[in-house]
DNA sequence: TTCTGATATAGAATATAATTCATTTTAAGA
DNA sequence: TCTTAAAATGAATTATATTCTATATCAGAA
């Protein structure tokens, strides 16, 4: 997700609460809600994914429907030279792995893990990061409730 | 997101696979995909959304169109008994807050935030944070880069 | 002011898709 | 085998997406 440079208006912004709250509303009623064409507004979403302003589509799933009823978040130091990341990139090929920060001040990354039970952890942690050259030391952190997660940004109200 | 016990096939594991690439898929697509009628997709879909496997439909927004550059951690420590989480749920309501885990070990939350830049952390940090009685302590941890962000179940390939 | 070009929108026409519903199929139990 | 419930199909209807052309809007240049 590169930094780009977009000029949005307020409907642009109009459009993306919209589709930040429902993916899945279609052009119609997004018209019908701003009191525009559904044409116009065709053309508006196409372009702000094609500015990759909307950059996916996602089905939020409830994890336990999955039986996947343990998130962690773990510290990772390596041998990573500042700049690269070859670690990160082995990192963030695991499914499990949701997420791969590299963070300030610790020459490592922040992941966020979603797995079965402790038992999956304690796998994946010896069978795929264990196997992983260059980790020097984790420190895992367990998540007990989550009270909340989205990936919702703050919209301006105005343009 | 209460937990749930349900029984999925793999024709839903299927859909929900498609559906968490890209929400907005429409049910002739799916059906397509998958050999069946579009009329059964249709009721796949609604039964899973009634069940609460599919929790919401989210537009993932590029963050810097939005001019959202900086992505932190915070480990917050609490008065919170165990077990009560009043703060947690103050910290919930923040808009910049996205993520808020009651994790183990620490007597604390960790919260992921997004602002602007460094001095709208700050601004949050004094004016929000500071604000919420029973605060003992905080420890940020700021993200320099992204490698990996995406919120992506492994979805079992069989029954 | 008047023209020009670029951009955005509306609105009509057509293609696709969603939805409903009656019928059929399937699978498990009696 | 019969019965029942759940799930799927396929046809019919309604709604939406998409395309296209005509207008409208606006900023900058003559």
């Amino acid at each position: 997700m590169s930094k780009i440079e977009v000029s949005l208006d307020h409907i642009d912004y109009q459009i993306l609460r919209i589709m930040q709250n429902n993916a899945r509303t279609n052009n119609a009623d997004i018209a019908r809600e701003l009191g525009m064409a559904p044409s116009a507004i065709l053309e508006r979403v196409k372009k702000l994914e094609q500015k990759e302003v909307i950059v996916q589509y996602n089905a939020k799933i409830n994890p336990s429907a999955l039986d996947q009823n343990l998130l962690s978040f773990i510290f990772i130091k390596t041998s990573d030279i500042i700049g690269e990341q070859g670690v990160a990139y082995l990192l963030a090929e695991i499914p499990e792995v949701q997420e791969v920060h590299d963070i300030a001040g610790d020459d490592g990354y922040l992941i966020k893990v979603r797995t079965n039970d402790a038992a999956g952890l304690v796998d994946l942690m010896r069978n795929t990061l264990g196997k992983i050259e260059g980790i020097l030391s984790t420190r895992t952190t367990i998540v007990l409730q989550t009270v909340k997660e989205e990936q919702k940004l703050v919209i301006p109200s105005k343009d």
